[in-house]
DNA sequence: GCCGCGTGAGAAAACCTTTTCCCACTTGAC
DNA sequence: GTCAAGTGGGAAAAGGTTTTCTCACGCGGC
């Protein structure tokens, strides 16, 4: 039995009695033969592998885009380095270049910032790159949330359910997603409330809270936070003040982060970035750029959803 | 200029003048010459990939083991590849065999509890299997936390800063390092104050306290808490009922998860278990078994460090 | 002046697949 | 019976690197 007979049954190719064909597939199955990926990769110039670049430390951001990642490329044989390189441009490129010598079909560079780059250059790779909630090149295909979309999607929320004035705390204004999301708040809320501008802390949230309701006059009688962080801290402030949430004061947070918005009390109604969904067209994007596909350069811009959890009340 | 001659010359081998040498090298370097990994690793068996298997979705055990390998071995030249298998054995068999296809050198078991195993056997694998955080088979090595050193840690601290009634809320008993926890608060604090045996949230650290306070007699002066999150439950409780945190009681948490315990009010002082050093060790001794250094086979305990935050005051 | 040895460089095999090409044999038709 | 076409199987090359082996040449010693 030659080696080409066996290779050709095992992927169905080539022309042969078909008794061969199920003798070799019978003899490899209990063998428990499986081809060397390596010399197949060699050969094919495919190393059903690619690589993905993260500065995101915690995880919070890169592990749901991993799954998704891994969710859709599993299927098709693919498996996935992962690389964290904190901010370190140097080594950035050490482990660019062991991906590179490892023959990566192809690279996604996911951040925890939509607003910044990763602190390496993936623009001249012979390999393609796809990025993910983080800033891509000219050209490039990039991923993203709709923060405005999500924002929209959570004030338009808290005036459905008869709230007036919402009031909206949040991050750093040199964050593209706040100034997006503020943008979409003022959209639909007016100008009645004032932008609270903070850090992306549950300190800030309750500052800010108290903040608000320091001031003369009518209270806010909702809140839509930034992120979760924070509006976990608004809520601690709230009950400290001995105001109800839902009853007297609605509160939505951002980014569906489950260990923050699920073990608020009570629970977070929150926008979700719908990272995992990212993940998943990111993998298939790098995989289809890979084989040769041809796919449109640009952002795309992906819908949040909300997730309604107790804070509203409703 | 022959392939064998430029080889040697990169690799150092072979005999060849050094001006011959030098020259290759400065060619080499100029045109940007990178070997081929798949090419070089089918010939040496080695492919200086490592798999790592994780069944914690949320990455909070898994992410600083990987930081820790991956930290450890670049400076190897070795890449990683993540596989979350949630607890699927069919997706875990998936996964395991795409990373043998490819040749890993070998694999690191990591899970989010000391004794469950993962959903699939590596004990018969053909390259070495190193566990950590994860029960192991026979034979295999083990690397974990040492749980008891880090219980007596956190209750030795409280009895020094003089706290004398010092109660232990934790989570379910099935735990394995739930009992050794517990086992160690007994012996260094005694069976003055009870253990609540609860689960691993907020509300049961919450609740816990609203027992422990409801019942008549002298109150606990001091909490060690199973998780940071029960700690964080417990400290909103015991706001709520007005007692104050540090100083009427003290408080320790376990897990050193900066997001709750750096954001808790006060920052906790807590127990952690140095998973990043963890990773690193078991990093290290995948590499020496797939080197073929001999590495006794066991279970490796490492020490717990206590960060000192505020819950505990002076 | 010849032989042997040492030195520098290249040829070839090996790693494991896949793929192309070719050969031999069978079968059918005339 | 002969030829063409078609069919099943094998040989060989390719992919990029490392390693072992061989070869040619120059130099020193006798």
């Amino acid at each position: 039995m030659s080696i080409s007979t066996a290779s050709k049954a095992l992927n169905d190719t080539g022309r042969m009695g078909s008794e061969t064909r199920e003798r070799v597939k019978r003899i490899a199955a209990e063998i428990g033969y499986r081809p060397n990926a390596l010399a197949r990769g060699l050969l094919s110039k495919r190393s059903f592998t690619i690589g993905l670049l993260t500065n995101d430390t915690y995880g919070r951001f890169t592990l749901p885009v991993m799954a998704g990642i891994s969710d859709a490329l599993v299927d098709h044989g693919v498996s996935v380095f992962l690389c964290a390189i904190e901010d370190d441009p140097a080594l950035a490129q050490i482990h660019v270049d062991a991906m590179l010598d490892k023959q990566v079909d192809g690279i996604i560079a996911t951040g925890k910032r939509l607003d910044r780059r990763l602190p390496v250059d993936l623009s001249n790779l012979h390999v393609p790159v796809v990025y993910a909630f983080t800033e891509g090149t000219q050209n490039s295909v990039t991923f993203r949330s709709d923060d405005e979309q999500g924002a929209r999607l959570a004030v338009e929320w808290l005036m459905k359910i008869g709230r007036r004035r919402v009031a909206h705390i949040t991050g750093p204004q040199e964050f593209f997603s706040v100034r997006e999301r503020a943008g979409a708040y003022h959209e639909v809320a007016g100008h009645r409330e004032p932008v609270l501008y903070g850090v992306w802390s549950e300190s800030w949230g309750h500052e800010a809270v108290e903040q608000l309701w320091k001031r003369p006059g009518e209270k806010p009688d909702a809140l839509f936070c930034g992120n979760d962080q924070i509006a976990r801290g608004a809520v601690d402030a709230l009950r400290e003040r001995g105001v109800k949430v839902p009853q007297d004061v609605s509160l939505i947070g951002f980014d569906n982060w489950e260990i923050v918005a699920a073990q608020t009390r009570p629970p977070l109604t929150t926008v979700d970035m719908e990272l995992k969904e990212l993940g998943r067209q990111a993998g298939l994007t790098v995989l289809a750029l890979a084989e040769g596909r041809p796919v449109e350069p640009g952002v795309r811009k992906l819908p949040c959803r909300l997730i309604v959890r107790q804070s509203c009340g409703g």
